[in-house]
DNA sequence: CCGGATATATCAGAACTCGATATATACATC
DNA sequence: GATGTATATATCGAGTTCTGATATATCCGG
């Protein structure tokens, strides 16, 4: 159960968003699902990071009352925060895979063994 | 020019040790070089790296006087601490080269289409 | 009514980031 | 010999991030 870090989480939760709106709690499970239980982002790393990423622009919320069936239309039910993804933010989902694509390449020419004269040269 | 942080540091700065011992002037050259210029850890950011890979027994340590050719033998040159990465040190690189691996094929999959039913299935 | 799941959010101590700063030697150029 | 750049190690400090714990409140099954 790897902890993702915020550069990960943006990533991730950015690609969970461009599958449609969705809130902090089921994003934390779509998480885990989508990873099978391998990337885990808790309230405390989930919460501050959708936060930025409102005042970023990259996401938009608006909050919706979850009404327990035949519950009394007056009484104040449990309340969600819906996130949306916004154009701002699908291009920087887009951007954010790009230099993470980008900084596997160059890792993976980093750690590759050091041949100063591949065969492939030859 | 991207700045690198402590867990891609880590990896980066036991691989270059993996190609012999240095000291921490040369490894921020030497990542520089063998990134093409695409990765930067500064001072600030690699001697505490370094000292923390010492505390783990990562790396051992020693120290060597830089002396001028022709200079006063008597003279204090300027020093170097020399890094050699440990048996130890060995090992954790290559846990943490697998557990990139693991992170870089988690992400490949979280990221790929959702294709609930691919056509690979019919 | 209790406990576990749902749901959002903050707190606080720890760790991390990174430009700036301190210190000192080496060396080339003027 | 002065000035500047490169070599070389190291810390400081303001800001950010991390993460388990805590707070609050609803929902639902037993």
């Amino acid at each position: 159960m790897l902890n993702l870090k915020q550069d990960h989480s943006t990533l991730v939760v950015l690609s969970v968003l461009a599958d449609g709106p969705s809130y902090g709690y089921a994003i934390t499970k779509a998480i885990a699902a989508k990873s099978d239980g391998h990337f885990k982002l808790t309230a405390s790393g989930m919460y501050p990071l959708l936060t930025k990423l409102e005042k970023q622009g990259l996401v938009t919320t608006s909050w919706e009352e979850v009404k327990a069936e035949g519950a009394d239309p007056d009484a104040s039910g449990r309340k969600r925060k819906w996130y949306t993804l916004s154009p701002k933010g699908r291009k920087q989902l887009d951007r954010h895979i790009e230099a993470h694509k980008q900084m596997q390449h160059l890792l993976d020419n980093f750690l590759a063994p050091t041949n100063t004269t591949p065969s492939t040269n030859a």
